[in-house]
Formats: C-alpha cells, sequence, structure tokens
RNA sequence: GCGGGCGUGGCGGAAUUGGCAGACGCGCCGGAUUUAGGAUCCGGUGGGGCAACCCGUGAAGGUUCAAGUCCUUUCGUCCGCACCA
C-alpha cells in the first residue's frame, strides 16, 4: 500500500484548488450566507503559530458551514500600512511598500500551503491606493459631519516611534508598540469624535449576546460611564464659581476641602499676588517632570497644597480650603473636586496626612464603626446625617432628592462622565494613510475634494526616522491647491494611525473590487453583519471599539447596513511553549514552516486544533504532534484497507451473522461521530472534542476489522464518512482519500453527513447500582426501562440482594439508562 | 484595591441538564510482528491494597438519595483595569 505523503499530497490539492477556483464566493439568495472572518495580519515577515492557530480555526468553520450548505464568505487581506515597514526602510533602505508587499507575497505562500480556504479574489491591502482612497473618503465623511477636527492638546508621545500615540495605545505609560515609556507633548493634532458615540458604543454592547463577557467588561470600563452632578463652589472673596464633578452629591454636607487639579486655569488667578504664587509654581513644576505613569499610579503618595483661598459650600454655606493635589487629574471631569474624606479612600488619606478635618455624613448603621474616629473612609450605603433636611434619607435616594434640590436652586445639574477620550489619529509617520486635508491661508482647513482621491502617498522621500513626519522631505507632495478658493495651499503632512484602515475593511470585503464608491451597499447588506469573528484577545479596546464607532458611524451617513459589524466573537488563546508565550527573546518560538516541512499542513492544523479548546492557551507540544500525525497515518491506512477490501468483495452480499455485532457497534461509532462533530463545531466551536470522537470512530474501524467478517456496503460507507468529518480539519488527505474512494468533485462540496437516530441506540445499556450512594454492582438492561423497573431489577440482582437484606429500604431512586440508588438503614 | 477567568492522573485535556470522574491524545508498561531497531497492531495504565475494599476533581464546611458541577468560607494562579472624583 502507499505510503501517507503529506508534502505530495498536499501541493497537488493546493494546486487543483486554486486551478478551479473553489473558493470564490458571490452573492446568492437561493443560501442562507455566513459571514465569516479572522482578524488578517499584519505582514510582518512569516506566519507564526498563533496566525495558524487562529486561521486553523476560521478554516474549519468555514469548510463546516459550507458542507453544511451556507453561502460563506472566508475572505483574507493584508493591514499593511505600520511602522515595522518603516523602521525597516531607515535600517535598510528598502522601501516600506517593497518591504511590505515582499512579505505579504511570502504570508500568503504560507496560508495557502497550509490549505485555508479563502476567497482570494477579495484579497486587499490597506497600503494600496485603491483602498486608501476609501479610508480617506470615510475621513473626509468623518470631516463633514463635523467628527474630525484638529486641536492642540498635551498628547502622548512616543521617543522611539516618534510619533503621537492614541490612549489605547498607551499601556500602562508605556508604548503599545514597542514599550518606550510614553512622555507629553503639546501637539496640534487630529482627533475622531468618538466621544459623540460613547452612550451608544456602551449601551449596544448588551445587545452583543455572542460576545465573551470579558471582552464586553473591557470595554464598558474602558468608556468609564460615570452618572453623579457638576455643582458650583462659591469662591471667598472672588465672583467666580468653581465647577466639580461628583458622583456622589449625597455627601455633599461632608466637604471639608477642595482640590484642583494643578493645571486648573483658575489657579493662577486666586493665586497671583499673593504668598503662595511662588509655591504653587514649585508645586506644579515637580509634578512636571513626572511621566504620566507615575502622576497615574494608585502608589504615588498623595501631595497637595494650600492655595491660600476658601471656597463656599453651596449648600450650608461652609468656607472650606482650597487645594491643589497630584491626584487631581486635568482631564477628567471638571479638573477640580470636592474633597469628602470620610466616605472617599483618596480623600481620607490626604486628609489624614493635611490634618483635615473628617466630616461623617452616612451613618453606616454598624456598631462596629466609630463613625466620629473612623479609621478609613466609609465607602458603602447607609443612612445620612449631618446633612441638613435631607438626614434620615437612604444615601442612594439621597443622590436623587440632593440633585434635584440642585438642579431647582440652579446651583448644580445632573451629569454624565466618560473616561472615554477622542481618538487621535494623526501620526508623525510616512507609512499610512495620508490625512486628505489642505490648509488654506484664506480658507482654513478643508477636505481635499472626493473626485481628487487618492491623496497619493508621495515616493521622493527620506527615511530619516527623525522628527517631523517624512513627508516634509517630498519635494511635491506638501504644495496644494486650496479646494474652495482655489488658491495655494498646503497638505496635511500627517498620516493616519493604522488602526483607521482596519476598522471598515470587513465591510470592503463585501465588495473588495469597487472602483466607483467605498463598497456597495447591496452586497454589504447581503453579507453583514460578520455571523462570526475570530481574534486574538489583544483587540479588545483597540481594533474592535474602532470598529464597531466605524460600523455606526458609517450607518448613520447611510453606507453600512448594521450598526454592529460582529455578531459574534471567539478571542482564541495565546501559543504557548514552556509555559511562556513564544517568543524570540525566549528562544522558544516553533516556526510553522518547519511543522509544515516535516508533518504536512494537516498535521499542523490537526494538532492546533486537538491540543486544546480555541479559546484557551494552547501548550506546544512536539509529542502532541507526532501523535497527530501518527493519528493521520492511522486514518490513511484504514481507509484505504476499507476501500480495497470493499471493492474486491462482491457488492450487496449480505454481511454474515458472526459479524453482525462488530457491525453494530461500527454503525453506532459512525453515528455518534457524525453526531457529536457536527454539534462541538455547529453550536461552540468545541474542536478538540470533534476530533476525539473522530478518533474513537477510527478506533472502531480498527476493531471492526480484527473481527474478521467485512460488509462491504458498510466499509466503503464508513470510509467516507471518515473522510467527510474530517475534511474540514484536515483538507487534504481527505480530498486525496476521497479520490481514491473513486470521487471525481472535491470533498469541499460535499454535503455533511447526517446521522441515524436509531443507529445510536443501543438495545442493551449497563447501569451502575447504588446503595446509600455507593457503587455496588452493575446491571446489563434494556434500554429505556422505567426508573420503577430499574428498581425492581436492580433489587433482583443477586450481586445486590446482600446490601440489601434485612435492612430497612427509605428510598429509591432510578435514572433510565444512568443508574440506581438504592437508600437503606440498619 | 476593583473586575473576570482558572485550579481534575506523570502531561494536554473530557465530563452538554446535579446521575458510573478521568473520554480522546501524549507518556509509560506489557504482548504480537521483526535478524535488530524503528514503524505497525493488540492489551494495560488515578492512588493505596495479594484481595474484598478504601481513598480520590486546590483546601474546609454545607445542601442532596447523589456534587468536578449548586451554596458558604478559604488558598493558589493567570488576565484585565487601576488616584476617573
Amino acid at each position: 500500500m502507499k505510503k501517507y505523503e503529506p508534502a505530495e499530497i498536499e501541493t497537488k490539492w493546493q494546486h487543483r484548488w486554486e486551478e478551479e477556483k473553489l473558493f470564490a464566493t458571490g452573492e446568492d439568495a437561493e443560501r442562507e450566507n455566513f459571514y465569516l472572518l479572522e482578524m488578517f495580519p499584519y505582514p510582518s515577515g512569516k506566519l507564526h503559530m498563533g496566525h495558524v492557530r487562529n486561521y486553523s480555526i476560521g478554516d474549519v468553520a468555514a469548510r463546516f458551514l459550507t458542507m453544511k450548505g451556507y453561502n460563506v464568505l472566508h475572505p483574507m487581506g493584508w493591514d499593511a500600512f505600520g511602522l515595522p515597514a518603516e523602521n525597516a526602510a531607515i535600517k535598510n533602505g528598502i522601501h516600506p511598500y517593497i518591504w511590505t508587499k515582499e512579505n505579504i507575497g511570502e504570508m500568503r505562500a504560507q496560508l495557502k500551503q497550509l490549505g485555508f480556504a479563502y476567497d482570494w479574489n477579495r484579497e486587499i491591502a490597506t497600503c494600496n491606493p485603491g483602498y486608501y482612497r476609501w479610508t480617506q473618503w470615510i475621513f473626509i465623511q468623518f470631516y463633514k459631519a463635523g467628527l474630525a477636527y484638529k486641536k492642540k492638546n498635551p498628547v502622548n508621545w512616543c521617543p522611539s516611534c516618534e510619533t503621537v500615540l492614541a490612549n489605547e495605545q498607551v499601556v500602562d505609560g508605556r508604548c503599545e508598540r514597542c514599550g518606550a515609556e510614553v512622555g507629553k507633548r503639546d501637539l496640534e493634532q487630529w482627533y475622531l469624535k468618538i466621544t459623540d458615540y460613547a452612550d451608544r458604543l456602551l449601551s449596544d454592547l448588551d445587545t452583543l449576546d455572542g460576545w465573551p463577557a470579558k471582552v464586553k467588561t473591557m470595554q464598558r470600563n474602558w468608556i468609564g460611564r460615570s452618572t453623579g452632578a457638576e455643582v458650583d463652589f462659591g469662591i471667598k472673596e472672588s465672583d467666580r464659581k468653581l465647577r466639580i464633578f461628583t458622583t456622589r452629591p449625597d455627601t455633599l454636607f461632608g466637604v471639608t476641602y477642595m482640590v484642583l487639579a494643578p493645571e486648573h486655569p483658575y489657579v493662577d488667578e486666586l493665586t497671583s499676588g499673593t504668598d503662595y504664587e511662588a509655591q504653587v509654581a514649585a508645586f506644579r513644576d515637580k509634578l512636571q517632570y513626572l511621566s504620566d505613569r507615575d502622576r497615574n499610579s494608585t502608589t504615588l503618595e498623595k501631595e497637595g497644597l494650600f492655595i491660600g483661598r476658601y471656597a463656599v459650600n453651596p449648600l450650608n454655606g461652609a468656607e472650606i480650603p482650597i487645594y491643589i493635589a497630584n491626584y487631581v487629574l486635568m482631564d477628567y471631569g471638571t479638573g477640580a473636586i470636592m474633597a469628602v474624606p470620610a466616605h472617599d479612600t483618596r480623600d481620607f488619606e490626604f486628609a489624614v496626612k493635611y490634618d483635615l478635618p473628617i466630616i461623617p455624613v452616612i451613618d453606616p448603621g454598624n456598631p462596629d464603626i466609630d463613625t466620629e474616629n473612623l479609621k478609613e473612609a466609609f465607602v458603602a450605603e447607609g443612612v445620612l446625617i449631618n446633612s441638613g433636611a435631607f438626614n434620615g434619607l437612604n444615601n442612594k435616594e439621597a443622590i436623587v432628592k440632593i440633585t434635584d434640590y440642585l438642579e431647582a436652586e440652579h446651583i448644580g445639574v445632573k451629569s454624565v462622565n466618560f473616561r472615554l477620550r477622542d481618538w487621535l489619529i494623526s501620526r508623525q509617520r510616512y507609512w499610512g494613510t495620508p490625512i486628505p486635508m489642505i490648509y488654506c491661508k484664506n480658507c482654513g482647513w478643508q477636505p481635499e475634494k472626493e473626485e481628487n482621491l487618492p491623496v497619493l502617498l508621495p515616493t521622493d522621500v527620506e527615511f530619516s526616522g527623525k522628527g517631523e513626519s517624512p513627508l516634509t522631505t517630498s519635494k511635491s507632495f506638501r504644495a496644494a491647491v486650496c479646494p474652495v478658493c482655489g488658491g495655494e495651499a498646503e497638505r496635511e503632512i500627517d498620516t493616519m494611525d493604522t488602526f483607521l484602515d482596519s476598522s471598515w475593511y470587513f465591510l470592503r470585503f463585501c465588495d473588495a473590487r469597487n472602483e466607483e464608491e467605498v463598497f456597495d451597499r447591496a452586497k454589504a447588506g447581503y453579507w453583514m453583519p460578520i455571523d462570526q469573528y475570530i481574534g486574538g484577545v489583544e483587540h479588545a479596546i483597540l481594533h474592535l471599539l474602532y470598529a464597531r464607532f466605524f460600523t455606526k458611524f458609517l450607518s448613520d451617513i447611510g453606507w453600512a447596513p448594521v450598526i454592529e459589524p460582529f455578531m459574534n466573537l471567539l478571542t482564541q488563546g495565546m501559543v504557548l511553549k514552556d509555559g511562556a508565550k513564544m517568543s524570540k527573546s525566549l528562544g522558544n518560538v516553533v516556526s510553522p514552516e518547519e511543522i509544515i516541512e516535516k508533518y504536512g499542513a494537516d498535521t499542523a492544523r490537526l494538532f492546533i486544533l486537538f491540543a486544546s479548546p480555541p479559546e484557551k492557551e494552547l501548550e506546544w507540544s512536539d509529542a502532541g504532534v507526532e501523535g497527530s500525525y501518527r493519528f493521520l497515518n492511522r486514518v490513511y491506512r484504514i481507509v484505504n484497507e476499507f476501500l480495497e477490501i470493499a471493492a474486491g468483495s462482491p457488492a450487496g452480499e449480505p454481511p454474515a451473522a458472526a459479524g453482525a455485532d462488530a457491525a453494530k457497534d461500527l454503525t453506532r461509532a459512525m453515528n455518534a461521530a457524525i453526531k457529536k462533530v457536527g454539534e462541538d463545531i455547529g453550536r461552540r466551536f468545541n474542536f478538540n472534542t470533534a476530533i476525539s470522537s473522530i478518533m474513537e470512530f477510527v478506533n472502531a474501524m480498527y476493531r471492526y476489522k480484527d473481527a474478521g467478517t467485512f460488509d462491504p456496503g458498510l466499509a466503503r460507507r464508513a470510509a467516507e464518512t471518515l473522510i467527510l468529518l474530517l475534511s474540514p480539519f484536515t483538507p487534504h488527505i481527505c480530498e486525496e482519500l476521497w479520490e481514491a474512494a473513486g470521487h471525481e468533485a472535491s470533498v469541499y462540496g460535499e454535503a455533511w453527513p447526517e446521522f441515524d437516530e436509531d443507529a445510536l441506540t443501543l438495545d442493551t445499556v449497563e447501569i451502575a447500582v447504588q446503595i446509600n450512594g455507593k457503587i455496588r454492582g452493575r446491571l446489563q438492561v434494556r434500554t429505556g426501562l422505567s426508573p420503577d423497573a430499574l428498581v425492581e431489577a436492580a433489587l433482583a440482582d443477586e450481586a445486590i440482594a446482600p446490601f440489601v437484606a434485612g435492612k430497612e429500604i427509605i428510598k429509591k431512586i432510578g435514572v433510565p439508562d444512568k443508574l440506581v440508588n438504592i437508600v437503606v438503614k440498619g
């Protein structure tokens, strides 16, 4: 018999699939459609195991659903703009476009080598003008809608990447990409007003039942909606009002001091010309040297300074000192707080340090807590005290009552605050989509005319890696004509954050070759939303939030057919080796190349899907890969043997009586596998258990072979069923075997097999017999016996009798086809 | 500190609704085949005990005829957020 030669088989079928354009997809009203998408990769060079895992998961689903009769859209493309390309240009003198194109070529070849069923006709790369033209078009729509603006602001600056970063790209005070500590710079930058969508981005999360709770929680936290009130405090010897934001208006009577952010605009005004002026300036200078990371750390000791002025509590007229302190941030709320040390842990810590009064206004109703002498802030629910007319109210009610009072008296308003900031999208780099804006001395900022798009990236630039955008070095790029007055004007030289490119690519896949418009609305309407999205959890608040924002905006202006892009989200786990994430620095990287070369793509796919459920971490195991390879060899042999013997036997001959039990066993295993695989993939993407049931089926085939008698019809049916079940996982070997079974068409086009419920039901079943919950015997019984009949059979059994003899039976429980439990006493 | 997940054999992991814990694979042990090795096929494999039996899902308690699964407490571990007023 021929040996299993994966290298030979795999190239053969990959070529055939490509020639036959097997995976090309179009709209088809006859079939139910399914849009299956995996997060497209950045073309960094070569695939890593994380990619293989991500795309293997998607491919099994795509192939399975196709066999189930769905019209499946399963496209692939490249998130091709980004810094690594530019860094390579600086380092090696290769143009980013060349570098990127070469990497795409290499990675595309690898994806094909793995046998993924992508519709390559729809391939896109975000760095192609045919694509980024529409990214620019979308930007202009944002601008026209008043949702794109340029503003000077302190921004996150990565000194190593030489560019600004969005808040989402600063993780733990460091650059999300390179890990360098992020500093602040005051720069004029482009923003997208994602905050206008904060409420909808938050509330629509509730509709995303198919998302992991964890990702939704992360987005909720990131959006960070707080409800409360803004309250105006008077300032002694001033006409000014000091506006604060609080989520706890119920504690207003407990305010004992106020704190302003050191950058608060009132600080200068309140201190200039006073004795405090110099100290305040010194304090502020000191904070300037702190990085954002340190400034925002809970471990940083609270420090503050009295500025010599007093505020007046609008509810009770109390005069309270005004401080500036390091723990109040200018960019949240109003940059000023009322401090209630009795009921806020931060204020408590500060009050103790600076010996400020602590006035309790909520009674914990707990005798263990000495309200007049708090050891820590009391932050739980309770009843109001020391609060004038509001005494005796539960503090939850008091929030409503006091807020109403504030509004009635015009000293405060209900208010909602978000942690989410507007999205800073300009980057001082070359390899990105040019921002299609033009500055005219007379007309100000104007968008480029849409018919002039794309604004092409110039090629005559120098890559120094220093200072401003490399676009400034182009001789031709900067000069422009004002779209309004036709006068001399200048182009914006910053490019867009690459997260814009990836915020709408899934819509472009619906109509990837359209040169007239961003995409055809009918086509997008046919495919969208994405039924299943698969990718890493690292995009929980970056890509996944931005993409939701874009989709909502495009829906608002009448383009996107849905308000949420991703119905179901699967976040796959990381691939580990020796308990740690594979990384060059740890030297524990296993390259997909070497695995494919040694065992073939089918083995790589099978192992990666079998070793762990998709959302969990996967521990790489060389021995496990061997095991998967061995299994495929086992499949190859048994299918060929079955086909050979089936072909050699006279067809239609009834099975020998002696083989009846073996035939039944095989039939049952086959139907069980059909059922289990279908459910495990279709319902919950548990590929590991699906594969294990296929392995059980294969084991049953070997048992059948050993039993000695052979029904050719059954043998053929078993062999073909096995091929069909396994084909989404390991398509190449299955195509080869399918061909060996005498079929001309690809197994990809075959219908998924149906199972026979009757074949699954056994005639008899072994049940456990328990006495007082302990197993004392086993019993072969007819399937489907009633609880009473089961108990009766158990009591009649001679192995059980001694346990019951002379004892009082208290309770008898029978669970059909499972067990009997008899409770006795004495 | 807050939020979430996870703790099951030597290892990766099963157990869908409270109903025989450990499916499937790896590893290991034994047998067959083989000049030998490898490969292959068959069998065994949670721990203790010759045995009947006893003990076992991080730990302790509880509910139940019955708990990996439900409840309470607790320990460990991983992830996310973290002075957001």
